[in-house]
DNA sequence: TTGAAAATATTGAATATTCAAGAATTGAAG
DNA sequence: CTTCAATTCTTGAATATTCAATATTTTCAA
């Protein structure tokens, strides 16, 4: 009854394998739910941060959303463009730019939030309550455990 | 003792984010180990997946390393460069190619697979044993769901 | 106070990914 | 059989991401 060795185990059992799997499938149906709005996914956890009114820093933000900082420029650039966020240079250190959500970037995130509402619930219908909470506290768990 | 309505719930709430995190920060130590032999992840899992030595057809592959065709198509013309991988054309359907590892692939997907195993001590050392296999247990039951 | 080092954001060139179109082969209906 | 649609893979152009370098501001030690 010993366990194969860890070497020849297939790529599915790994677990950055199954995190790669379920990460790329769930984001492909948000992605989808979202594009009825024409916005990428990273657009709307951007709006969703910035939807506490107060300003956040390039920085701050380039965490927040998971995106490193001349992607998040770039992205931000366009976003400017459609008038969803602007930004502001701040007060108290001038090498930091304070961004924020617009009225029309404010209107947008609600329709974007209930369109992910809808997949949350969607996930919830066939995974099931119980599975859902569990997995979301594993893995709040596993990402503090790596940091 | 009402639950608030999902539409303002933080981001890091949701599943969709919960995942992309772990997945980021899994990948990320996952890919400093690989740098070692200068491997991008993706490649290890196309070695991995050949290491079986039956030929596998490019759709096939896509699917098993989470890839769509053209980006695979570019990486493996990178593979078969450096003599990892070679292209045989399906005796039985010209349409398709078949690809195999090499005797040069082998020696390095031994080598990808014995850091990816220190990093899997790793995880399992600072988050848990009982934790791992049940986060993989629900991961699986995940994917399963949504097919 | 000054000057060097650190922090923050952006830019441009190099690289990678994606989308849409194309080429080759097979399947299958008429 | 023949032809037309479907399948499989690759290519090229458009787009996006990343790396390294730059500009600006702040911090802090001498």
């Amino acid at each position: 009854m010993a366990k194969p060795p860890k070497e020849n185990s297939p790529i599915t059992e790994h677990l950055a394998y199954l995190l790669a799997q379920a990460n790329r499938e769930i984001n492909r149906q948000l992605e989808l739910r979202l594009s009825k709005e024409g916005v990428p996914v990273e657009q709307w956890r951007i709006l969703k941060v910035l939807s506490d009114g107060d300003g956040h820093s390039m920085g701050e933000l380039a965490d927040a959303v998971l995106l490193n900082h001349p992607t998040l420029t770039k992205m931000i650039d366009r976003m400017v463009s459609d008038a969803l966020v602007y930004r502001v240079q701040d007060p108290n250190d001038r090498r930091k730019v304070l961004m924020f959500i617009s009225d029309r970037g404010k209107v947008l995130c609600k329709k974007l939030n209930s369109l992910a509402v809808d997949q949350e619930e969607h996930i919830l219908e066939s995974y099931g309550d119980k599975s859902t909470s569990e997995l979301k506290r594993l893995l709040e768990s596993l990402i503090d455990s790596s940091n």
